[in-house]
DNA sequence: CCGCTGGAATTACCG
DNA sequence: GACGGTAATTCCAGC
C-alpha cells in the first residue's frame, strides 16, 4: 500500500477531473486507465493486474473516500468510476484475483468491459453507441437496460460461458444483460478501454463480433423494452426468449449455468461487476487480496491499469478455473455470452465498428457513466428526464456513487425519508412467471418516500434499486431485481435503467408534490441463483438468500456544481413464498435494551410467530460462536400471530461495566428462525429506564447497528479497533457499535465476497473484531481468520487504495445506512477494493458532491433493518478457535464452525441471510 | 385476454 | 449412491 495520502492524491486527481469536466476530465483519466489496463494486459495478468487492479479499488475506494473528503479524499474519479460499473471495471480487482491464465486473457478483458458497459453503456448508448453502434441500436441506457439489465444483474460473464447454453437467464439475462449493456454501453466503452487493453486482448474479432451481435440482439430487445419504458420484464422476456436458454428449464440451465457460470464469473465479474458486483466481487478474495496489495503498490498508474485491465482482467480472472472449464467447452457459447463482454470487447469490434470516437465516448461515459445515464434518462419523456436535465452537473459530471456505496439519507438540510414503510414479504416473481405486483406498504398502499429539506423547483429523481438485506454492508442484491410496473393501477411514472447490472427505477421527485414519491410502480424480480451465482465475480449464495430493502437514492444538485447523493433504505423484505409463509419475522421490539438483570417484558411484533415459538437471547463471540444462549419465557396467553410477549431473561454477566450487545430471534423449529435481532444489556447499576419499551430504544439503537445509533460504548471500540487499519475514523465509523457485530456478521457473509482481502488484513480485521469484543465482553477471540480476514480485508482494501478517504468515507456512509451496514461497511470496503465499484465510491462521491453530507450519514437512520438482517455464518468460522465457550445449542450454530474465512460459501450466505446463526456476529461487535 | 395472486407440484440441492 | 428434508422454480388456476 502505498502510502494512503499517496493513493487518494491520486484519486483525487481524477475525482477532480472527472467531476469538473465531465467529459473531457472523464475522458482523460480513463484514458488513463485505459492505458494501464493496456499496460496490464500486458503485463502479466496476474501482477499487472493484482497491481493495477488494486490501485483501480483503491482509487475508487478511494475516490468514494475522497469524495467525502472535499479535498482530498476523493479520488473521485474512484467514485465516479464507482459509479459503478467503472470501478468494477477496474476490475483490476477481477483481474488480479483471477489471475490469468494466458488463455483467457482475451475474454478477461471482454468482462471487464462489462461491467464498464454497464455503467458506461449506458451512457453511451444514449451518446455515441448509438451510432457508433448503430446496429446494435444500442439504445440508450434505457433500451439496453431493459433486457440487459435484468442480465446485468447477473454477471457478464456468466453471459459467456454459461448463459450460451443453458443458463438462459443466467448468462443469457445475467450476462446478456450485461453483455447487454455492456454491449451497448461497453462496445463504446469498451472499445475506448479496450482499446487500451481490450482490443489486444479481445484478439478474437470474432468474439468480438459475436458479442457485438449478441448486443445488437440484446439491444434491440433491451431496447424495445426500453422504448417500451414498460416494462423490462417484458424486454427481458423477450430477451429470455430471445435467449432461448432462459426458457428452457431451470434444471438445464443450472447445470449449464454452471459451466458457464463459471466461466462467466469468474472472471470478472467478480472484477467487473466488482463495482456492481463489488460487494459480490469481493468474493473473489484471491483476486482482492491480489489487489489489497497492489493497491499499496503504485496506487494510480495501478488503477488505471486496473480500470483497463479490469474488464479485460476480469475476464480472465473472473472466469478462473470454472469459467474457463465452461469456456472451453463452450467457448463458442462463451464467445457469445463474453459478447457481452465482449461487447466491451465486442465493442471493441464494435469499437472498431465504433471508431475512435466511440471510444472517446466511453471515456466520457466511463467518467461520467453515472452521470450519462442520468442525462440519458432524462432525455426520456419522463417527467424526470428534465430533472436530470436541469442538473446536468449532478448527475453527469460528478459520477453518481456506485450503488453499492454507502450513503447517508440525509445530509445538512435534506433528509430522504420512506415515509410509508413497504410489507415485510412480498413474494417476487420469476423471470418464468408473471408479474406479481408491485411491492405494497404494511397499511395496504405503496411505501412512500420523500425528500425533506429540498426548497428548490427543480424536479429531481429518486433511484430505485433492490438492495441486499443481510448484515453486510447495503449493496445491490444480486439474485433481485427491482421490476418496473406500468399499467392502470400504476400511479407512479417510472424509468429504467440500468447500472452496474442492477436495474434501477427512476422516479420524479417533484416539488409539486412536495417531493414526495407513492412507490407503486416497483416489483421484484427473482433471478435464478444457479444464473447469478455462475457470474464471475459474483460471490454470494442465492440459496436462503431472499431478504431484500428497498434502497433510495436521490441526487441533488448543489450549487457548487457537486452532487449530493442521499440514500435510503427500506426495512427488510423477505421475498420467498416459502419464506414468508414459514419464516417468523421480527419486526419490532418494545425494547432495545436493559439491565442484566433482565426480567422485563417485551413485546416482539412481526410475522408467522406461532404460539410455541421460542425467543433466544444469543451473545455471540466475534467469531459468531454461540457465548451464550438463554430462552426467554414466552407468554403464550399473550401470543398472537404478529406478536410475542417474551421476558427479557438475565444476562450471563450481571457485572458487566459497559452495555453488551447481544441478539435474540424467534424460532418456529428447526430451521425456522428469525433473523436476530439487536439486544443491548446494560450495566445493572445503570439506572435503567426500565419501563419505556419504546424509549428504549435509544440505547439499544445506540449499540445496535440497526437504526442508527450505535451504541456509544460500541463505537468506540469499533470505531478504534477497526481504524486501526486503515481509517480508523472510517472504520469506527462503520464499525460502530453495531457495526462491529453485524461486521462479524457481515464480514463473515462478506467474507465470502472477499475471500482474498482477508487475506489482506486478517489482522486489522481482528483488530477490529477483536477490540470490540473486549471492551465488551472481553472476550476477544481471536476471530477465525476469516472474519477478521473478511473485515480486514475490506479496511485493508479501502485502506490501500485509498486509505483515507475510503475508509472514512465509507465508514460514515455505511454507518449512516445502518448499524448493520456498518458491519457492511467493512464488507463494503472490502468490496471496493475487490469490485471497483462498491468501495469507497458512496461515501465519496457524497463528498464529493457534498462533502458536509457525508457527517450527516451517520444520522441515515433508518435503516434498520440492518440489524435483523445481520447473521454472519462466516464469521462462525472465524470463531473457530476462540475460546469463547460456546453454547451453541442451536444448530444453528453453524456460524461457529464454519470456517468460512476465505470464500464464500453457500453456507455464508445463509448464514447472513437469515439463518439462525448468524447474528453471533452481531454480539461480537457490540461486546 | 392479461395481470396479479395464492397454492402447490416439481426440481434442485444439501447433508 | 440412495434418502430425507429443505429451498428454489415452475405450473396451475382463480379472480
Amino acid at each position: 500500500m502505498s502510502a494512503p495520502g499517496e493513493e487518494p492524491e491520486f484519486d483525487f486527481d481524477f475525482l477532480f477531473e472527472f467531476n469538473q469536466s465531465d467529459d473531457a476530465g472523464c475522458g482523460a483519466k480513463e484514458h488513463y486507465n485505459y492505458a494501464p489496463a493496456n499496460v496490464c494486459a500486458g503485463l502479466p495478468l496476474g501482477m499487472a493486474i493484482s497491481s493495477l487492479s488494486t490501485p483501480c479499488h483503491g482509487l475508487q475506494s478511494s475516490n468514494p473516500v475522497i469524495s467525502i473528503d472535499p479535498s482530498a479524499s476523493h479520488p473521485s474519479g474512484y467514485g465516479e468510476h464507482s459509479d459503478n460499473s467503472n470501478s468494477g471495471y477496474y476490475l483490476t480487482p477481477t483481474v488480479r484475483p483471477n489471475g490469468p491464465p494466458a488463455l483467457e486473457s482475451p475474454r478477461i478483458e471482454i468482462t471487464s468491459y462489462l461491467g464498464m458497459h454497464s455503467n458506461n453503456n449506458q451512457f453511451f448508448h444514449s451518446t455515441e453507441v448509438e451510432e457508433a453502434i448503430p446496429n446494435n441500436k444500442r439504445t440508450p441506457s434505457t433500451a439496453t437496460l431493459n433486457l440487459p439489465n435484468a442480465d446485468s444483474y447477473r454477471d457478464p460473464t456468466c453471459l459467456s460461458p454459461a448463459s450460451s447454453l443453458s443458463s438462459r437467464s443466467c448468462n443469457s439475462e445475467a450476462s446478456s444483460f450485461e453483455s447487454n449493456y455492456s454491449f451497448p454501453y461497453t462496445s463504446p466503452q469498451t472499445s475506448p478501454w479496450q482499446s487500451p487493453c481490450v482490443s489486444p486482448k479481445t484478439t478474437d474479432p470474432e468474439d468480438g463480433y459475436q458479442r457485438g451481435m449478441v448486443t445488437c440482439t440484446i439491444l434491440g430487445s433491451p431496447r424495445h423494452s426500453p422504448n417500451t419504458s414498460p416494462r423490462t420484464s417484458v424486454t427481458e422476456e423477450n430477451w429470455l426468449t430471445a435467449h432461448n436458454s432462459r426458457p428452457s428449464s431451470p434444471c438445464n440451465k443450472r447445470k449449464y449455468s454452471l459451466n458457464g457460470r463459471q466461466t462467466s464469473y469468474s472472471p470478472h465479474h467478480s472484477p467487473t461487476p466488482s463495482p456492481q458486483n463489488s460487494p459480490r466481487v469481493s468474493v473473489t478474495d484471491e483476486t482482492w487480496l491480489g489487489n489489497t496489495n497492489q493497491y499499496t503498490s503504485s496506487a494510480i498508474v495501478a488503477a488505471i491499469n486496473a480500470l483497463t485491465t479490469d474488464g479485460t482482467i476480469d475476464m480472465n480472472d473472473g472466469i478462473p478455473i470454472k469459467t474457463r472449464k465452461t469456456t472451453i467447452d463452450h467457448t463458442p457459447s462463451m464467445a457469445l455470452k463474453l459478447e457481452p463482454m465482449g461487447d466491451d470487447h465486442g465493442t471493441i469490434s464494435p469499437t472498431a465498428d465504433l471508431s475512435p470516437e466511440e471510444y472517446a465516448n466511453f471515456q466520457h461515459i466511463r467518467k461520467g457513466n453515472l452521470c450519462d445515464q442520468y442525462l440519458s434518462v432524462p432525455q426520456h419523456p419522463y417527467q424526470w428526464a428534465k430533472p436530470k436535465n436541469i442538473s446536468p452537473a449532478s448527475y453527469m459530471s460528478p459520477s453518481l456513487p456506485a450503488l453499492d456505496w454507502q450513503l447517508p439519507s440525509h445530509s445538512g438540510p435534506y433528509e430522504l425519508r420512506i415515509e410509508v414503510q413497504p410489507k415485510s414479504h412480498h413474494r417476487a416473481h420469476y423471470e418464468t412467471e408473471g408479474s406479481r405486483g408491485a411491492v405494497k406498504a404494511s397499511t395496504g398502499g405503496h411505501p412512500i418516500v420523500q425528500l425533506h429539506g429540498y426548497l428548490e423547483s427543480e424536479p429531481l429523481t429518486v433511484q430505485l434499486f433492490i438492495g441486499t438485506a443481510d448484515d453486510r454492508l447495503l449493496r445491490p442484491h444480486a439474485f433481485y431485481q427491482v421490476h418496473r410496473i406500468t399499467g392502470k393501477t400504476v400511479s407512479t411514472t417510472s424509468h429504467e435503467i440500468i447500472l452496474s447490472n442492477t436495474k434501477v427505477l427512476e422516479i420524479p421527485l417533484l416539488p409539486e408534490n412536495n417531493m414526495r414519491a407513492i412507490i407503486d410502480c416497483a416489483g421484484i424480480l427473482k433471478l435464478r441463483n444457479s444464473d447469478i451465482e455462475l457470474r464471475k465475480g459474483e460471490t454470494d449464495i442465492g440459496r436462503k438468500n431472499t431478504r431484500v430493502r428497498l434502497v433510495f437514492r436521490v441526487h441533488i444538485p448543489q450549487p457548487n456544481g457537486r452532487t449530493l447523493s442521499l440514500q435510503v433504505s427500506s426495512n427488510p423484505i423477505e421475498c420467498s413464498q416459502r419464506s414468508a409463509q414459514e419464516l417468523p419475522l421480527v419486526e419490532k421490539q418494545s425494547i432495545d435494551s436493559f439491565p442484566v438483570v433482565g426480567g422485563k417484558k417485551i413485546i416482539v411484533s412481526g410475522h408467522n410467530f406461532l404460539q410455541d415459538s421460542k425467543v433466544v437471547f444469543v451473545e455471540k463471540a466475534p467469531d459468531g460462536h454461540h457465548i451464550w444462549e438463554m430462552e426467554a419465557k414466552t407468554d403464550r396467553e399473550m401470543f398472537k400471530s404478529n406478536s410475542l410477549v417474551v421476558e427479557i431473561p438475565p444476562f450471563r454477566n450481571q457485572r458487566i461495566t459497559s452495555p453488551v450487545q447481544v441478539n435474540f430471534y424467534v424460532c418456529n423449529g428447526k430451521r425456522k428462525r428469525s433473523q436476530c435481532q439487536l439486544f443491548t444489556y446494560l450495566p445493572a447499576n445503570v439506572p435503567i429506564i426500565k419501563t419505556e419499551p419504546s424509549d428504549d430504544y435509544e440505547p439499544a439503537q445506540t449499540c445496535g447497528p440497526a437504526n442508527h445509533g450505535l451504541n456509544p460504548l460500541a463505537k468506540p471500540y469499533y470505531g478504534q479497533q477497526i481504524m486501526m487499519p486503515p481509517d480508523p475514523g472510517s472504520c469506527l465509523v462503520a464499525g460502530f457499535p453495531t457495526s462491529c457485530h453485524q461486521r462479524s456478521g457481515a464480514m463473515s457473509s462478506s467474507t465470502t465476497s472477499s475471500p482474498k482481502l482477508h487475506d489482506l488484513s486478517p489482522s486489522a480485521y481482528n483488530k477490529c473484531i477483536t477490540n470490540p469484543s473486549h471492551s465488551q465482553l472481553g472476550l476477544l477471540q481471536p476471530l477465525g481468520g476469516v472474519s477478521a480476514i473478511q473485515e480486514v480485508p475490506r479496511s485493508l482494501v479501502v485502506h490501500p487504495s485509498s486509505p483515507d478517504q475510503s475508509s472514512h468515507v465509507m465508514l460514515q456512509p455505511q454507518v449512516s445506512q445502518h448499524l448493520s451496514s456498518s458491519c457492511s461497511l467493512g464488507y463494503q470496503q472490502t468490496l471496493y477494493p475487490n469490485s471497483p465499484s462498491s468501495p469507497v465510491p458512496s461515501i465519496t462521491q457524497e463528498s464529493t458532491f457534498v462533502p458536509s453530507s457525508s457527517p450527516t450519514r451517520t444520522s441515515t437512520l433508518g435503516q434498520q433493518e440492518h440489524q435483523p438482517q445481520m447473521v454472519h455464518r462466516n464469521e462462525s468460522p472465524t470463531s473457530p478457535p476462540l475460546s469463547l465457550p460456546e453454547l451453541h445449542k442451536d444448530s444453528n450454530d453453524n456460524l461457529a464452525p464454519i470456517p468460512v474465512t476465505i470464500k464464500r460459501e453457500p453456507e455464508e450466505l445463509d448464514q447472513l441471510y437469515l439463518d439462525d446463526g448468524k447474528c453471533s456476529t452481531a454480539v461480537e461487535i457490540c461486546i
